[in-house]
RNA sequence: GGAGAAGUACUCAAGUGGCUGAAGAGGCGCCCCUGCUAAGGGUGUAGGUCGUGUAAGCGGCGCGAGGGUUCAAAUCCCUCCUUCUCCGCCA
């Protein structure tokens, strides 16, 4: 949600910052006359309120002296009604226009790239190097089944298409790096271990901005008011929900493991194979709260963290700076971290770092305090993920594959799993 | 799932229609006293948000949330949420 009093004063100027997403702004232009009636409504009602209370006292010293305060009564019954009246028509005034703010996205930094689609996007960092193969090289749901650590088949007759059984060492690689990516962050980038709900409830999707435009992409549980998380972004960040934080305790930054259901729906017949698009995975997220004069320091760190990830993995990647058309609707800035994934011949995307500026704070009430007797201010929340982990076992199944069909095991899961080398 | 109880400010807590934006206590701030400490005395301490204003200020809202009744609601009515106790069920 944007800043109504800066939208106020700014309007042009975001609304030409806003036009570089290239998205539809919906009902953008009704914001000022929306708001100017708001306003007026409140003072409207506002005057007849003082009015109210002061008549109210007078009423109550007349009773008190056993005067007769029939007209004073049935003058406030006029108001009252006229009250009713007005505060209806606010009622509905305030609830379009959060519904219009609820629908606007978030204003682009200055250093994100403009662009018109994702061929605009910018590479900020490249990082090892792509490996040769000097034998057929196989995608890895090939190497999976061949394997069998991976069933795709029973999957689609226990639950359907797009989930999958991880089986032996299979289902051991993703648990050994769900605990190295944990430990990771935990123990070495200073975050704070968290194991959310994986339900939500519908103020939180809105907090975070899932909804209300894109409810179609997530889960909801029939009957009843919760929706499976698409990411442990969701009740990670409002978990300090309607907060007001202490500001030595900035940045606050936690790591979650959770699962993640996405619908995928407007996806149909993209990356039905393997584990690139399922409705069900794991992820590990990073999520900070941190002071607004520090977000964009943040955001390189952070984005950092899920790099070395890959790095200690030995998993050849690079960094996007996402273009102003392939931002998402909640980031001011995003960079995705995409690996190198050999079937494909090519980079996909495997972690998304974003800076939200004040944009979820806002929605969910998330502030902080500079010291005892100051306002409250909004936080700026980032997050990103550390990683995805189904992109990150096919990486590694891939990267890693040798000619008889075998894959090693990086060296520094290798502790993780038992002392075990290679997946044969 | 059944039966009951409760949600008031940083904490505990009083409060069944108007003088209660809220007693009292704790905590916290300041002052006094005792050489220091412990103890004691005095005194102060309401947030948040919205509107309006250059500002100081003024005004609206507010006692879990949302509605309603009334000239007037922490107080009466309705719905919901959360917590606790007992019973049942259960990993």
């Amino acid at each position: 949600m944007l800043d109504m009093k800066d939208l106020r004063k700014n309007f042009q100027e975001i609304k030409d910052k806003l036009k570089f997403r290239g998205e539809d702004l919906g009902d953008l232009d009704r914001f000022g006359d929306l708001d100017i009636k708001r306003r007026e409504l409140i003072s409207e009602t506002e005057e007849l309120k003082a009015k109210r209370n002061e008549v109210s006292k007078e009423i109550s010293v007349l009773k008190k002296e056993k005067k007769d305060a029939d007209d004073r009564i049935k003058e406030m019954r006029d108001v009252g009604d006229r009250i009713k009246e007005i505060d209806g028509e606010l009622r509905q005034a305030e609830e379009e226009l959060e519904t219009l703010l609820l629908s606007i996205p978030n204003i682009p930094h200055e250093t994100t790239p403009i662009g018109d689609s994702e061929d605009d996007n910018v590479e900020a960092k490249n990082w090892g190097k792509v490996p040769s193969f000097d034998f057929e090289l196989k995608a890895h749901w090939e190497l999976g089944t061949t394997l069998d650590i991976l069933d795709f088949e029973r999957a689609s007759k226990v639950a359907g298409s797009r989930f999958v059984f991880y089986k032996g060492l299979g289902a051991r690689l993703e648990r050994a790096l769900i605990n190295f990516m944990m430990d990771l962050h935990a123990d070495e980038h200073g975050y704070k271990e968290m194991l959310p709900p994986y339900m939500v409830n519908r103020t939180s999707m809105t907090g975070t901005g899932q909804l209300p435009k894109f409810e179609e992409d997530a889960f909801k549980i029939e009957g009843w008011e919760y929706f499976l998380v698409p990411t442990a972004e969701v009740p990670v960040t409002n978990y300090h929900r309607d907060d007001i934080l202490k500001v030595e305790d900035l940045p606050t930054k936690f790591v979650a493991f959770s699962g993640s259901f996405r619908s995928e729906a407007g996806s149909a017949g993209r990356d039905t194979r393997g584990l690139i698009r399922q409705h069900q995975f794991n992820k590990v997220e990073m999520v900070q709260f941190v002071k607004p004069e520090d977000s964009y320091q943040a955001l390189e760190e952070l984005t950092g963290h899920a790099e070395k990830v890959l790095q200690l993995l030995e998993l050849p990647y690079r960094v996007m700076s996402m273009c102003t058309a392939d931002l998402g609707f909640t980031a001011a800035k995003k960079y995705d971290i995409e690996v190198w994934m050999p079937s494909n011949d090519t980079y996909r995307e495997i972690s998304s770092c974003s800076n939200f500026e004040a944009f979820q704070a806002r929605r969910a009430g998330i502030r902080f305090r500079r010291e005892d007797k100051s306002k409250p201010e909004f936080v700026h929340t980032l997050n990103g993920s550390g990683l995805a982990l189904g992109r990150t076992v096919a990486a590694i199944m891939e990267n890693y594959q040798q000619a008889d069909g075998t894959i090693e095991i990086p060296k520094v899961l290798q502790p993780y799993m038992g002392g075990k080398t290679v997946i044969k």
